[in-house]
DNA sequence: GTGAAAGCGCTAACAC
DNA sequence: GTGTTAGCGCTTTCAC
């Protein structure tokens, strides 16, 4: 790669002093003279001096690097959280590379595997739908790589996670149909064994409980985050014998591929049925009508989870957080006050 | 990082041959008799051995990591090529990381300068709009580590680029409004700095000459590319005193935002003024009425710039090439044939 | 407070 | 065809 980049014994021979004392000296080990420390930050920056990672990499095992493993890249809401994670991981000198699973258990225990060649100092996981990945990512763990995990955490591993505050995200959703006088209100969910999709719902439940609402199991249907499945979701809730006034829909793709069914079939929305999403997507309000939608702090996320995983990195034995943040309902015209709603 | 993972030493020492010999068989050198080379297979799989890409970094200065510099991650084209980058890269061993400059030419050459720190094996780059990188992409470039560019090109490196059609790109959506009836055709450019925009705009002029249609300078506003660029850009456009019954825009976001302007105004889509984008972004379809637009192959754009730079990787002296890609003209509603329109 | 020397895992002359 | 040795750039005992 390089043809020659100043290393630190260029800068010994200037000072004539040993590498391991600009070793020292650089990373500002106290038994070093300020003197010496001072000449040695002089001469690196006359020199242009930048540190070899793969050198340290080799001889301590910092390779300054962090990994990210997500099951997709093209959606606002990772793309998103990527950002927050960059940015934070470039102010303090790392790098990110970034891993794709499309959602496949199996890409994602590989990707897993390759990275002991490489070698990050840690990870930041959004596990696969079906994963059952607590294992891979234990071992990582016990190597001593730390994770951290986000949005689609893992049950049974411990360690720092983060995430949007699902079951309030889902109640506010509801109890703001609830009090826009929707009474018949079904939940298009995502996979059934992902936490989050458990949260949700737990926070859809609580809502129809505390505003006396009726539950039906066949109001709840569950498939994967896409427009598609959304669609397909509404056709299935639209053939129920009660057909429900209002849709609360686990993210905002498949709140609009509800609302392309709810088209389809002539229904309005925000009278007749009332819609929310949950993520605000740049698309809620480019749909029509605009749709009212739980707002998840993305970028939020990835900046926590990479400052956790710092510390993580930093201080061998940092305890573990969870940190749960919280969004915020954007109304708009997909759930409009409906007035002729009548009880089951 | 690790415990203990299995090293070529630990092969050689099971197989009491050197280590020079393990690493010769290992990399399939032609110079290890192929029953050593069995052994060592053989041996190595069996220890679950992991090169160590580190080392070899130092060593050879081979990192397996490709760099990915472009100005944002948050929007379906980005987002979509590097899926495609990431795709290719994994199936050749290769990491990618990520860089992402925020369309700032001081974060992208502070990016390049660091990036001499971590090494990277290859890099694909997209410009930032304002940026006069030649310079210290050359630099990069002189040191041996190869460069492809993509989708916004450096003029004056002498190297790999691929990009999707602008020029066609635009002479399509142009050609196709003008068969439709608009006569009075506006186009909102990207930033004028820009060689993309610069194609794009001598493809809009192409088919204004060859439909023989007027041509006024108040009718290319340039700016750049989000939502809100289109909206101001569209509100310049409506006040021209001849005004245009036709927008053709660089991007869909562009194109979006030029609705909505449209829209406040009350003026009809797709009847009193057209409107054609470029991208196919997802949210093309989403927005009503749909909008017509020129799909870029994003994802075949990250793939096979991940596969000239992998190619630029392994022969040092790989010509550079450049591959232009078509895309296809998604006809929707917001260009339907105008019946009405009046020369100027 | 500083230096000498060994070593991280691998590659690459150069011998034999 | 295989082994020996030095070295990539840095960190880290262990002396002094």
């Amino acid at each position: 790669m390089a043809h020659h980049d100043a290393t630190i014994k260029d800068i010994a021979a200037i000072l004539k002093v040993s590498v391991s004392t600009v070793s020292r000296a650089l990373r500002d080990t106290h038994d070093v003279s300020e003197r010496t420390k001072e000449a040695v930050r002089r001469v690196a920056r006359d020199l242009n001096y930048k540190p070899n990672y793969n050198a340290t990499a080799l001889a301590r095992g910092s390779t300054h690097n962090i990994g990210i493993i997500l099951p997709f890249l093209t959606n606002y809401y990772f793309s998103t959280v990527i950002s927050g994670v960059q940015q934070t991981a470039m102010a303090s000198g790392f790098n990110i590379i970034l891993f794709i699973t499309n959602d496949s258990p199996e890409t994602e225990s590989q990707v897993v595997r390759n990275l002991f060649t490489s070698g990050v100092d840690g990870l930041l996981v959004c596990i696969a739908s079906n994963s059952n990945s607590s294992e891979h990512f234990q071992r990582l763990m016990d190597r001593g790589t730390p994770v951290v995990l986000f949005d689609r955490v893992a049950e049974g591993l411990v360690t720092s996670r983060v995430m949007q505050d699902d079951f309030k995200g889902a109640f506010e959703s509801v109890q703001h149909l609830a009090k826009n006088g929707y009474r018949k209100i079904a939940h298009i969910a995502g996979p059934a064994t992902l936490m989050l999709t458990k949260r949700r719902l737990a926070g859809y439940h609580a809502a129809l409980k505390k505003y006396n609402l009726p539950s039906r199991p066949e109001w709840i249907v569950h498939s994967g985050f896409s427009q598609q499945d959304g669609e397909r979701d509404a056709k299935e809730l639209l053939k129920c014998p009660i057909r429900p006034d209002a849709i609360f829909a686990a993210n905002d793709r498949k709140a609009i591929g509800a609302m392309i069914a709810l088209k389809k079939k002539g229904i309005a929305i925000g009278t007749a049925i009332g819609v929310v999403g949950f993520t605000d997507d740049p698309m809620a309000q480019i749909v029509s009508p605009a749709l009212t939608t739980y707002a998840e702090p993305a970028f939020e996320i990835g900046k926590q989870a990479c400052e956790l995983l710092l510390k993580h990195i930093q201080k061998k034995n940092f305890a573990p957080e969870e940190r749960i943040l919280s969004g915020r309902l954007m109304i708009r015209e997909s759930s409009k006050p409906n007035t002729k709603a009548k009880d089951v």
